[in-house]
RNA sequence: GCCGGCGUAGCUCAGGUGGUUAGAGCGACGGUCUCAUAAUCCGUAGGUCGUAGGUUCGAGUCCUACCGCCGGCACCA
C-alpha cells in the first residue's frame, strides 16, 4: 500500500524519434521543481521519465541509419539520460519501455483488461479500395470508392481493441467528482466536450508494425503506441508500491491520452487512478512554434554552458504563465537574467554579506530585526508557497522577488554604511538590525527559491554560513528568526555575473550550432531524413504493387491556378480554379488552406489528378485532385517542377 | 461551421460580485547613493482598456454585434 507521504510524479515519455531539445528540458525541468517542492513539504517523492522506444517511425529511422532499431534507441534513450545528467535533473526512475520489466507490465494490463471484458479481439471488416489505400465505413459491399469511384472489395483485418466506449459515463463521473483531475480548467473543459461527444473503441494493437511488445499468446499482434507507452507510468514503479501518481506532468498535445485513454485502461484493468493530470502549453520561438523545418529548435545545453542551468530554470519558470504557451527568446533569457538574477537576488546576497563581513567581521549580529521587513517577509512567503501549490510558479517568482526588493529598499533606507562610521550604541544596533534583517531574509528568500534555482540557492546558502543542505530545507525553515546571531559567514563571491547581452547570446547561438551537429552527427543521417514532425501515428502501408497499365490510368496535368479563394465555412478548404487546356478551368478543392494563403497559389503551377471522379465538397463539385506531399501531423507541399512547363502537359 | 479562451502602457501581464485621478515588472529618460555585480534607491514619460452600439446615476469590469488572435471539435478523399 501507498504510503500517506510518498509523492510519485511523472515527465511524460519521451519518444525517441529525435533528440532532446529545449522543449523536453522545459517538461522536465517543471518536473525537477515540483520534486524539490514536495520535498520541501516533507514528502518522499520519485520522480519517473523515461523514453517511449517503439513503434514504426524509430524502426523506419534505425534501418535509414543503418541500426537495428534497439541500437539505435540505445543511442536516443542515452542521450535523453545524459540530458538530465548535464542538466542536473534528478530523474529517480528512468524507464525505458523496451526494458524486460516493462513489457511484462503491458502483458498485464492487457490480460487485466481482457478478463474483465474490456478487450475484444476486432475483426475490422468492411469496404476498402485498394487504389486509395482507404477504408470506407459508410459503403456497403460491392459500393464504389467515394475517392476514384471504383469498386471497393471486402477486407477483414484482425485487431484487438479496448471498449473505450464502455466508459463515457465513469469518465465523466469522473471530471465531475474530481474538478482538478485535469489542469488547467481549459483543457479539462475540452476534454468534457470530447468524451461527451461518445467514445469509439480503440484499436490497441498492430498486426504491420514488428519493434514493439508482443500480445500475450498471439504473437503476431504488437502492442500500438498509448497501450505501450502509457504503461510506463506503472513499470517504473512495479514492485514498489507507489502506484497511483500523484501527478502526471504533460505537454497539452497529449491530454486525451492521458485524461481519456490512461484512466479507461486502469478502470478496465481494476486499478487505482492517477490523482491529477497537469498539461503546460508549448515553448515557441519567438511566437513561433519550434519545428526542424523552420530549424528554429533551441538546445538547453548552450544556455546552460553560457548562463547556468538556473537561468534557464528561472527564466521557463518567471517569465511562461505555467499552462499557458510562452515563448522563448535569448533576448528575454538575458534580459531576465540581468535584471531579476544579476541585479536583484546575485546583488542583494553580495551587497548583504559584503557588508557584514566590513562592520562586524563576518558575524551575523544579534537583532531581532525590522519588524515590518519580517511582516512583509511573512505575508510575501506565504503567497509565494500558495502560488508553488497551485503550481502557478512565475507568480510565486513574482512574489519571491518583491521581498527581494522591499529588502533592498530597507537597506538604502537605513543606510548602514553611514551609520557604521558612528560608535553612538544606538547608531550600533541600528546597523545591526539592519544587517541582521538583510541576512535573514536574503535566507529566507534563498530557501524558498531553492526548487527553482537549486545550484545558485546552495551557493547563498554556502555563503551565509549554512553547513546544512538546501536539499533538506523545509517550509517551516521559512519563518523569521531563524538565523541565529553569532554564526559566521563565508566570503562572499559572484552567484550571477552580469552577462554582457550581445556576446552572450553571440556565443549561446554558436554553441546551439555545435550543439546541433553534434546531434546530428551522433544520429548518422536520421535527423535530416525524418519527417519535419513526426507523430506516432500509424505510416500508411506502401500500397499494393501496380502495373504500369494501372498507372496509365491516372491522368495527372500540369495545371495553371487562376483563381483561388477559401471555401466557406472550413479551415482548411480552398475553392480553386485551375486551368489544365481545356475551354474551361477545372472547379477543384483542396484541402490545403492552412499551408497556402489563396493569393499566393495564384498563378501558381500544380499537379492535378484529371479524371478522378467528381465529387462534392461542402457543396462545391471538385473536378479533380491537387498531388501534394502529405505529411504527417504536418501541413500539405504542393508539388511543383523546377523548369518551367506548359499548362495541360501529361505526366507519366 | 460549432464550443471555449483572449484582445489593457514599447514588451510581459494584474485588474472577485460595475463606483473617486486604470496598476505592476521590464525597457526608456532624469536624478541619487556608494554596502553591492556600472548594481541599489527616488522620480518622469507612455494607455480613446480591439471596434461599434446598449444597460446604468456610473463600465476595463455586464449585454449585443462585429473585427483580430489562440485552442478543441467538425472538416481536411
Amino acid at each position: 500500500m501507498k504510503k500517506s507521504d510518498q509523492y510519485y510524479l511523472t515527465t511524460p515519455i519521451y519518444y525517441t524519434n529525435a533528440a532532446p531539445h529545449i522543449g523536453h528540458a522545459y517538461t522536465t525541468i517543471a518536473a525537477d521543481v515540483i520534486r524539490r517542492l514536495k520535498r520541501m513539504q516533507g514528502f518522499d517523492v520519485i520522480l519517473c521519465s523515461g523514453t517511449d522506444e517503439h513503434g514504426v517511425n524509430v524502426e523506419r529511422a534505425a534501418v535509414a541509419a543503418g541500426k537495428t532499431p534497439l541500437d539505435y534507441t540505445n543511442l536516443i534513450s542515452e542521450e535523453f539520460r545524459r540530458q538530465w545528467e548535464i542538466l542536473d535533473l534528478k530523474i529517480d526512475r528512468f524507464q525505458r519501455t523496451t526494458a524486460p520489466n516493462h513489457a511484462e507490465v503491458v502483458r498485464d494490463l492487457f490480460e487485466r483488461c481482457l478478463k474483465n471484458g474490456y478487450v475484444y479481439k476486432g475483426h475490422y471488416s468492411g469496404q476498402y479500395c485498394i487504389y486509395d489505400n482507404l477504408y470506407v465505413n459508410e459503403a456497403k459491399e460491392g459500393d464504389p470508392c467515394p475517392e476514384c469511384g471504383r469498386t471497393t472489395e471486402t477486407v477483414a483485418e484482425e485487431n484487438y481493441f479496448f471498449k473505450l466506449s464502455a466508459f463515457q459515463d465513469r469518465l465523466l463521473e469522473l471530471y465531475e467528482k474530481q474538478p482538478d483531475f485535469i489542469l488547467p480548467e481549459t483543457r479539462r473543459n475540452e476534454v468534457l466536450a470530447f468524451v461527451k461527444q461518445g467514445l469509439q473503441d480503440l484499436s490497441i494493437t498492430r498486426t504491420s508494425i514488428k519493434w514493439g511488445i508482443p500480445v500475450p499468446n498471439d504473437d503476431k499482434h504488437v502492442f500500438y503506441v498509448w497501450f505501450d507507452a502509457l504503461s510506463t507510468y506503472l513499470s517504473a514503479v512495479s514492485g514498489e508500491n507507489r502506484w497511483p501518481a500523484d501527478l502526471h506532468l504533460i505537454g497539452k498535445e497529449i491530454v486525451r491520452f492521458h485524461a481519456v485513454y490512461w484512466p479507461a485502461f486502469l478502470m478496465a484493468a481494476g486499478l487505482p487512478l492517477p490523482k491529477r493530470i497537469f498539461a503546460h502549453g508549448w515553448l515557441l520561438f519567438e511566437n513561433d512554434k519550434m519545428s526542424k523545418s523552420r530549424g528554429n529548435i533551441v538546445r538547453a545545453t548552450p544556455i546552460k554552458t553560457v548562463l547556468g542551468t538556473d537561468a534557464l530554470r528561472y527564466f521557463l519558470l518567471r517569465e511562461v504563465v505555467f499552462g499557458q504557451d510562452g515563448s522563448f527568446s535569448y533576448d528575454a533569457l538575458v534580459g531576465r537574467y540581468n535584471s531579476d538574477l544579476a541585479n536583484g537576488l546575485g546583488n542583494l546576497a553580495s551587497r548583504t554579506v559584503a557588508m557584514i563581513h566590513q562592520y562586524r567581521g563576518g558575524i551575523v549580529p544579534a537583532s531581532d530585526g525590522h519588524q515590518q521587513v519580517a511582516q512583509s517577509a511573512k505575508e510575501l512567503t506565504g503567497a509565494a508557497l500558495d502560488a508553488y501549490a497551485k503550481f502557478e510558479f512565475s507568480k510565486a517568482l513574482e512574489s519571491i522577488w518583491n521581498l527581494i526588493s522591499t529588502v533592498d529598499r530597507m537597506i538604502v533606507e537605513h543606510a548602514p554604511w553611514k551609520l557604521a562610521k558612528s560608535t553612538d550604541p544606538v547608531h550600533v544596533q541600528a546597523v545591526s538590525d539592519t544587517l541582521y534583517t538583510a541576512a535573514e531574509a536574503l535566507r529566507i528568500v534563498t530557501a524558498l527559491v531553492s526548487p527553482v534555482l537549486p545550484e545558485s540557492a546552495a551557493k547563498i546558502w554556502d555563503q551565509l554560513g549554512f553547513d546544512t543542505s538546501l536539499d533538506d530545507a523545509r517550509e517551516s525553515d521559512l519563518h523569521w528568526g531563524h538565523l541565529r546571531a553569532g554564526q559566521k559567514l563565508r566570503d562572499a563571491y559572484g552567484v550571477f555575473p552580469r552577462a554582457e547581452v550581445k556576446p552572450s547570446i553571440d556565443q549561446m547561438k554558436a554553441l546551439e550550432k555545435e550543439e546541433y551537429a553534434r546531434q546530428q552527427t551522433l544520429l548518422g543521417k536520421t535527423v535530416e531524413a525524418e519527417a519535419p514532425k513526426a507523430t506516432d501515428a500509424p505510416i500508411a502501408p506502401l500500397a499494393p504493387a501496380i502495373s504500369i497499365d494501372d498507372f496509365v490510368k491516372v491522368d495527372l496535368r500540369v495545371g495553371l491556378v487562376k483563381a483561388a479563394a477559401p471555401l466557406k465555412g472550413t479551415d482548411k478548404l480552398l475553392h480553386l480554379q485551375v486551368d489544365i487546356g481545356e475551354a474551361e478551368p477545372r472547379s477543384i478543392v483542396a484541402g490545403i488552406a492552412l499551408a497556402y494563403k489563396p493569393e499566393e497559389l495564384l498563378g501558381r503551377k500544380v499537379v492535378i489528378v484529371a479524371n478522378l471522379a467528381p465529387r462534392k465538397l461542402r457543396g462545391v463539385e471538385s473536378q479533380g485532385m491537387i498531388v501534394a506531399a502529405s505529411l504527417e501531423g504536418g501541413l500539405p507541399v504542393l508539388a511543383a517542377f523546377l523548369e518551367d512547363v506548359p499548362v495541360g502537359s501529361r505526366l507519366k
